[in-house]
DNA sequence: AGTTTGACTAATG
DNA sequence: GCATTAGCCAAAC
């Protein structure tokens, strides 16, 4: 399966720019529930890319916030917020308290808790 | 065309 | 728990 490869030979000569993969992985952070969080790995995961938790990054970083997509749901593995130089974790940390998620003393948040598994899942995760 | 970089992560020590 | 290493891959040098 071509997940990198654009297709030159499409009907509509716009948005071909676009590939497969990035779309995915928007779709599904677009699921992640308000008061919810996600993982740059577990959403690679979701999206079929297993192993690309660095490829969502890239995704958001090049993705306009303009798009309807809770990019502010999206932490590390830790539950540490990950965000570019330059840009102040504030903000991130801002709008997901605003959510009722709360945050430890190591500015971190509780995986145990907050994580969206997508759907099923619920697994037994400690108490 | 080779190297570096990055909104990552799991595995080690 | 922190530092290091190795995998990851597309964009930027």
């Amino acid at each position: 399966m071509n997940r990198t490869k654009r297709i030159k030979s499409i009907e509509s000569p716009e948005m071909t720019g676009v590939p497969d993969s990035h779309m995915q992985i928007l779709s599904i952070i677009r699921q992640i529930p308000r008061g919810k969080v996600c993982t740059y790995g577990r959403i690679a995961m979701l999206a079929g890319l297993p192993g690309r938790a660095r490829l969502v990054g890239k995704v958001l970083r090049y993705s306009p916030l303009a798009n309807g997509v809770p990019w502010h749901r999206v932490v590390n593995a830790s539950g540490c917020i990950s965000l570019r130089s330059g840009e102040s974790p504030v903000r991130q940390k801002s709008l997901l308290e605003g959510e009722g998620i709360r945050f430890n003393l190591a500015h971190r948040v509780d995986l145990n808790q907050y994580l969206w598994e997508s759907r099923h899942a619920s697994k037994r995760r400690g108490k």
